[in-house]
RNA sequence: GCCGGGGUGGCGGAACGGGUGAGACGCGCCUGCCUUAAAAGCAGGUGUCCCUUCGUGGGGCGUGCGGGUUCGAGUCCCGCCCCCGGCCCCA
């Protein structure tokens, strides 16, 4: 027997793949059906700023088993792969590495690719995509155009999060606690002219529809919380000295009696009619400090505006205050102040020394106006609130409402949290956005025939505050596409999340050069059958593609309304229980690993640390631990190749086992999608069969853990395959295991007197209820306990259990 | 605060519609074989405590804690404790 060789085994069988195009996967051709159902698996695309790690190692794998293992189960399976190549991580890579974004990104492509080539993952290449080549972002671009035609892409000045570092405005979501998602520096508030999409026109839909999806419930839950879906009423109070209704949105109007005053945001536009130095002086000092201080400030802050607001429902003056607690992107950036019912407007009116009203009286409680009474119980009634006094406060709330509706004051009202996209960013490694502005004609989107706006070489791409296009002066400087005065290009690019929201669909007709892609092909392969990836792309990325499909679904390019059926998401890889990551220092990456122990072993060991959608700790003994299991196949097989007789198997225990293997795996690849302990059943069957390679039971054993690790260890198992005298494993169908088989010659029944076992019989597996009693019985064990007397009740499980209950 | 997910040996983890003896599989550790030696490999042992005429012997306790349902609970119910993650001045 030769000495396995994990590097020979794995280079030659992955030249026979490329050869044989084992893994490329054509649409159907029109007016063809295939027969087989179809099936598109698809894993998170990664960011080619730097090289393969571990958690790369994971989803991949993944997603590799579940390929190989749904094509030898007669599926049509479409694995594409590619690059999400644009964006700030790859930019901010190549500032490091000090050369053009193209050149490291690139070079960071061809390095991943061939590790991808070496970890032995089948994909279909001939489908692959960048997103920062021309010819996908040019379809980026156009459906853009659509979006703007549409009204779904607009400009407007917001308040956004500006990141000093990256010099570019982020998104609400890439901040975390203040500070930006990816350098890590506190971000700013400014006022801005941004691009948005207007994804909260499908924020009911985005919410509904998560219902028709299989997805882990977490992932749901982070989607609805993100959504942020609450009802109430809005509320138009108006500002006595300035003659302007303001709305608020309120979830309790209920209360609206106890409102003693009345709060607009720092930021709110009728702030700035104020004609006082006290509140510019606030706001000014209010718009300096960061975002975390904000919200981290201890102590409630404001100022007296000297206006008033009345109060709809019986013409009560309140005193308006402008305070920082009040956010400006979150209702209407006012609210009605109920210091009664709402700790923060509790602990404002403490400080400022504001009357506080209960409005809503706990049964069999007094009116208690030191603390906010912000719970609710059941049989709560109003008090305090004139004709609705008496009335239990939902209803209160409601009758409420409809009188202000019944006066034009007040409706019924949803809010959501969930903003719009703003999807611009000031810096260079991104898709251009096809608009000019001209002085005449004002956004002038560009003509469909000029497509790709082709992003320009640049010396310096540095983000300087303004958009690094903005220096390209031969490139900023066009005719107007509607007048053919002098006008100016958009000098913003996309956010790179908008590359990501549709490259799904891409892959389904990847080399279309007249549309994004072909209806027929998307619909075919759509929606995705499972989707692999992180958790932390459960809130933007998730939803932003969600989004997208929903669009393009109403402009009838597509015939479906969710991108992902079903949603599997992988652990974290950690080690010493900190998460592998760039900004911890302690990335691991499979090369090393590949080139030491071979593809096959690093393949099973990232799948075998534990079940992978948990988090699993990184060892490098447990990677040792899986070549030596590769090894030990390699042995056990070879030996079986040699000197075991070919035949019929003789269903003897081994190929009982085998049949039990193969049903275990089966299950738990296929419906389970529990990748450790399918692992486990072949290392028991392996370990089995090492005791015994002689017979035609230890061939068929041996084939049996030949095929059902395949999906796992592709390159070995095929190497086996061919010295067990058969070909091309990849392609053969998945085993079945004979039902007849699955049972053990004899099972060993329990005995139990109570609860506590006495005796075990070993009887066959289809012995009858009536005859295990009676073996029981004839125990002499079970008749000392039983101490001459008879059960009261017997149990029996049929195959594992005979109970005596006296 | 609200929401989601978890607590099983020295470690990672099994036990998948309550059905035996929990702890599969692997790591680590221990003993032995092979070897001049090492590596690799092979065989066996490994929850815990007690009794033992040491026998392939007997028994108690064990799945975060306390109750409960059941002939039978890691699994179901009630009440706690702890850990991880998400959204949070969200009006």
């Amino acid at each position: 027997m030769d000495r396995y060789d994990a590097q020979q085994i794995e280079s030659k069988w992955q030249q026979v793949w490329a050869d044989a195009h084992a893994f490329e996967v054509p649409n159907p051709a029109p007016g063809e059906t295939d027969l087989r159902p179809k099936s598109y698996v698809l894993e998170q695309l990664p960011y080619p700023s730097g090289t393969l790690h571990m958690g790369h190692m994971l989803v991949y794998t993944i997603g590799d088993v579940v390929t190989r293992f749904r094509a030898r189960n007669g599926l049509n399976v479409l694995h594409p792969q590619g690059f999400d190549s644009f964006g700030l991580p790859a930019e901010n890579a190549a500032l490091n590495a000090g050369g053009p974004p193209r050149e490291t990104t690139e070079r960071n492509i061809e390095h991943i690719k061939r590790s991808m080539r070496r970890a032995g993952w089948a994909y279909d290449w001939t489908r692959e995509l960048s997103t920062h080549k021309p010819d996908y972002y040019r379809w980026q671009q156009w459906q853009f155009l659509r979006f703007f035609e549409r009204g779904l892409a607009y400009r407007k000045g917001a308040p956004v999060k500006w990141c000093p570092n990256d010099q570019t405005v982020v998104a609400n979501e890439q901040v975390q606690d203040g500070r930006c998602e990816r350098c890590g520096a506190e971000v700013e508030s400014r006022l801005m002219e941004q691009w948005f999409f207007r994804i909260t026109d499908y924020a009911q839909a985005l919410l509904d529809d998560l219902d028709t999806v299989d997805w882990p419930e977490s992932i749901k839950a982070r989607q609805r919380n993100w959504i942020g879906r609450s009802e109430g009423a809005e509320i138009m109070f108006r500002i006595e000295e300035l003659g302007e209704d303001v709305p608020v949105f309120t979830t309790r109007p209920d209360t609206l009696h106890g409102a003693t005053f009345f709060v607009l945001a720092p930021e709110h536009e009728l702030v700035e009619r104020i004609d006082s130095e006290e509140v510019r002086d606030y706001v000014r000092r209010t718009g300096a400090k960061k975002t975390a201080e904000r919200a981290a400030a201890a102590e409630k802050t404001g100022v007296f505006t000297g206006l008033h607001a009345v109060n709809p429902v019986n013409g009560e003056r309140l005193p308006v205050y402008v305070a920082d607690y009040v956010l400006t992107d979150y209702g209407t950036g006012a609210i009605m102040a109920v210091p009664a019912h709402d700790q923060r407007d509790f602990d404002f009116a403490a400080a400022f020394e504001l009357p506080v009203r209960q409005v809503v009286k706990p049964p069999e409680a007094d009116v208690d106006e030191s603390v906010a009474y912000v719970e609710h119980a059941e049989g709560e009634v109003l008090v305090n609130s004139a004709e609705f006094d008496g009335l239990p406060a939902p209803e209160g709330g409601r009758r409420i409402v409809e009188k202000l509706e019944a006066e034009g004051r007040g409706r019924f009202a949803i809010n959501f949290r969930l903003r719009d996209w703003g999807f611009s960013r000031q810096r260079y490694w991104g898709s251009p956005i096809p608009i000019v502005y001209c002085d005449g004609c004002g956004i002038v989107p560009v003509q469909d025939e000029e497509l790709p706006v082709l992003l320009p070489e640049v010396e310096d791409y540095r983000p300087k505050g303004r958009p690094p296009l903005a220096q390209v002066e031969e490139w900023v400087n066009v005719p107007c596409p509607r007048c053919g005065r002098p006008a100016e290009r958009e000098t913003e690019t996309m956010d790179t999340f908008v590359d990501s929201s549709w490259y799904f669909l891409r892959y389904c007709d990847a080399r279309n050069d007249e549309a994004p892609f072909d209806r027929t092909a998307v619909d075919y392969w759509n929606p995705v059958d499972l989707y692999i990836g992180g958790v932390d792309h459960a809130t933007m990325h998730m939803i932003y593609a969600r989004f997208w499909v929903k669009v393009l679904n109403d402009m009838g390019m597509l015939g479906f309304r969710e991108p992902f059926a079903r949603f599997y998401s992988n652990g974290w890889v950690t080690v010493g229980k900190v998460k592998m990551s760039k900004r911890a220092g302690n990335v691991v990456g499979p090369d090393h690993f590949i080139e030491r122990y071979g593809a096959d072993a690093c393949r099973l060991n990232i799948l075998f640390l534990g079940p992978a959608n948990e988090d699993m700790e990184w060892t490098e003994t447990s990677v040792e631990a899986m070549a030596r299991f590769v090894r030990r196949l390699w042995r056990v097989v070879n030996e079986v190749a040699e000197q075991a007789p070919s035949g019929p198997p003789e269903s003897g225990e081994l190929a009982r086992k085998a049949h039990r293997t193969i049903a275990k795996a089966t299950d738990d690849i296929g419906r389970r999608y529990a990748f450790n302990t399918a692992i486990s059943a072949v290392m028991e069957l392996v370990n089995e069969l090492s005791r015994d390679t002689g017979g035609r039971d230890a061939r068929f054993a041996a084939e049996t853990a030949v095929s059902v690790i395949q999906p796992y260890a592709p390159h070995v198992a095929e190497e086996l395959w061919e010295r067990l005298g058969h070909e091309r494993l990849w392609e053969q169908p998945w085993p079945a295991a004979d039902p007849a088989l699955l049972e053990v010659d004899t099972v060993e029944v329990v005995v139990q007197v109570n609860g506590r076992i006495r005796d075990r019989l070993h009887v066959a597996p289809d012995t009858s209820d009536e005859e295990l009693v009676a073996l029981a019985r004839r125990s002499e064990k079970v008749q000392a306990y039983l101490d001459g007397g008879e059960a009261a009740r017997t149990v029996v499980v049929p195959g594992k259990l005979v109970n005596f209950v006296t």
